[in-house]
DNA sequence: GCATATCCCACAGGTTCGGT
DNA sequence: ACCGAACCTGTGGGATATGC
């Protein structure tokens, strides 16, 4: 499926409250289960629950718990860092990159999870596209956070108290651990060392989420 | 069993708020 | 104006589910 015909499909299910969108059973363990919310949009989109690299043929889907106004309460995760290191510590061209290919034609959903599940809902998407004009500054941001991490992954390794990557950020994004026990380190060829004890991820900062919101009401007033 | 993906929680440090 | 309480945000660690 496309990205654009998904976004036909939530046109009928936001500010919809999931009580009267599902079925009690769906909603068992809804919140502590692993993204039950994101799968069951899945599912209510047309698509099936799978992970792999991307949700649509052309891009991907990411939703995130908001407030009524919503307002991100969370980081959003991107990608894994794990076998992507020496891609990060070469500073392999951004456009070449598997966070590019991850970010560039996104359907971000906010999720309101004011109450209790039956009243959570859907709020109005925003297809974040790199290549559309109204994110050329977002894209010049992202990219030059992207450069400015690679270098503190560098730093940390080279001149850090342990020789571990630490949490690097970028205006939009940051790379942070990402990881349960047992813990799986992050080995570099390029050093031939483990350059952390423990996973790391890339994730999109609030502030990204309070940005594309800003393009969004500035559209409405038109 | 391992890697990936999504959401959960605790804690610490900083900032703001409200009562005196 | 001060000080502790409440709130916010960033960081790090975790549980759980799926596909291979």
């Amino acid at each position: 499926m496309r990205l654009e015909e998904a976004k036909i499909r939530l046109n009928e299910i936001i500010n919809i409250k999931l009580g009267q969108l599902l079925k009690e059973e769906d909603m068992v363990d809804i919140i502590k289960n692993k993204g039950k919310t994101g799968q069951l949009l899945e599912i209510a989109l047309g698509l099936k629950n799978s992970n792999t690299t991307l949700d649509f043929e052309d891009g991907e889907l990411k939703t995130n718990k908001c407030d009524k106004s919503g307002n991100p309460k969370e980081t959003i995760f991107i990608t894994q860092v794990s076998g992507i290191i020496d891609d990060l510590i070469n500073k392999r061209d951004f456009h070449e990159t598997h966070l590019y290919e991850k970010i560039n034609n996104i359907l971000y959903v906010p999720i309101c999870k004011d109450g209790q599940p039956l009243e959570w809902f859907f709020k109005k998407p925003t297809h974040i596209n790199l290549q559309m004009d109204k994110f050329r500054e977002l894209e010049k941001q992202l990219e030059e956070d992207y450069y400015n991490i690679c270098c503190q992954l560098k730093e940390h390794i080279e001149n850090g108290d342990d020789g571990y990557i630490h949490t690097s950020n970028g205006k939009f994004i940051q790379i942070r651990s990402k990881d349960s026990k047992p813990y799986h380190s992050i080995y570099s060829n390029i050093y031939g060392k483990n350059v952390s004890n423990k996973n790391h991820a890339f994730y999109f900062k609030k502030d990204f989420i309070k940005y594309i919101s800003s393009l969004d009401s500035n559209e409405e007033d038109f």
